[in-house]
DNA sequence: CGGTCCTTTGACACAGGTCAAGTAATGTGG
DNA sequence: CCACATTACTTGACCTGTGTCAAAGGACCG
């Protein structure tokens, strides 16, 4: 069997590098034609599958930036700190998503695994030789990019002018879409990430966050079940608050 | 005089879109090739100059994304607007910097020149179709959506985890850093937007801003010379205070 | 069960927002 | 070039949303 079989056999095939996603609608561009089989042979050849435990460090901001990796299954958070450990989660990253993509000589933020996870790893190195001869590969991280892009410009919005109510709610439904794009369940969201990893993401604390939900479920607009699990009562309102309006 | 010529003539031309940028080291990616004469020449075909006057808007978000954009000369800010007016200006471009680049039908941020500014205006269906075949172009692109994603994560640690001290501190040094890259005096900073705008960006309110400024006076870290000139007294200190030490 | 960790809840403090006034810069028409 | 209007910036007094500190449940696990 070939590498190249064996890594789909394994469930370790970046997919999402080689075609436009099926599940994901935001990252099927259409402009994107997907690899051929010669060329995803070519890609899964620089290729090694790692797979890394909850709460196991991908790499830490700062070290020399070696590998790009594509999350295959499970989720990663990515954060930045500051010298006295306030902490800023940058995103949280799903199948399909990149991570350590850039142009310096080491990463800018560290990366976690939030769940059992499992990663396709590229040599740095070895993938920007590789673009160089497929331009397609190129246009879809330049369409995965651009579309960081406006997520993280949706987020400075987040940050810088919603309430901390406005937060939640946008976080709630943003993870509600995130699940069905990946075709699981939109409605009693579950939440992989505990409290404190949702108050880094959204700029609060933790006591905040708690306060928040617990307000929302008071008002009948949410209904906590578990700490993991939130079921979404009334969608329109939500989305109102998570608009500003 | 052909077209190219001219174009090159009018100062109009988009350099940074066909060479690593002389100035600004942040660009200068030695991994991208410049474009020869004959690829400059099918770019410059597609391309027109555009002017904006200060408060001229670019394009608004919303609208049908048909242009992309290259800053050649001035200033433009970017920003996303709550509907309640809530504002968030997620950057300021100075020349070499893209607008526009999207995967998506509409743009998802509105512009607006900040001063006198000059554009390179690509029809975005055109500038798509000579990607295809000009990947060192491509090349270009990617490494600068790379590095605006870099700074939009710092933005998101700034928006979410800084104190107003700090953001403040942090903008005046970036905006010196950036003076510097672009060949411009460093020191005595020029800052070209109002207080509003600083704080559009910053997450804060004019208020803040002011107070914040007047407080560094104080305390010997700067200098303020008319509303528009910030002299750094304690480069040290200040970066210290940046950083969030 | 008895720890450990995470979440929730409460009481209180404070950074930064809001409202309001005053002052300086900029522009405009005569 | 000057009066005047307008806009931008600063400063002050006060208020509030969110952070801080502390403690009390809950969930999970050996």
């Amino acid at each position: 069997m070939s590498r190249f079989d064996a890594a789909i056999q394994a469930n370790a095939h970046p997919w999402h590098l080689v075609r436009p996603c099926d599940t994901c609608k935001v990252r099927d561009l259409s402009a994107c034609a997907p690899l051929d089989a010669a060329e995803q042979r070519r890609l899964v050849a620089i290729m090694r599958t790692v797979d890394a435990a909850p709460r196991q460090s991908i790499f830490d901001e700062g070290e020399p930036a070696e590998n790009v990796y594509n999350v295959t299954e499970g989720a990663v958070k990515l954060y930045k700190l500051l010298p006295d450990g306030r902490r800023q989660i940058t995103g949280f990253l799903l199948p399909g998503d990149f991570l350590g993509l850039t142009h310096n000589e080491v990463y800018a933020y560290s990366a976690e695994a939030l769940a059992p996870t499992r990663l396709c790893c590229f040599s740095r190195r070895k993938l920007e030789g590789l673009l160089e001869e497929l331009p397609k590969l190129e246009q879809r991280l330049l369409g995965m990019a651009s579309h960081e892009l406006a997520a993280a410009h949706d987020q400075m919005l987040l940050l810088g002018r919603k309430s901390a109510r406005e937060r939640v709610a946008s976080f709630i439904l943003m993870l509600s879409d995130a699940a069905a794009r990946h075709g699981q369940r939109a409605n009693p969201v579950f939440l992989p990430m505990g409290r404190s990893d949702i108050a880094d993401y959204l700029g609060l604390t933790t006591e905040t966050v708690s306060r928040t939900l617990t307000r929302l479920k008071t008002q009948g607009l949410v209904e906590l079940g578990g700490e993991k699990h939130i079921r979404l009562l009334k969608l329109e309102a939500l989305a109102e608050i998570a608009g500003g309006f």
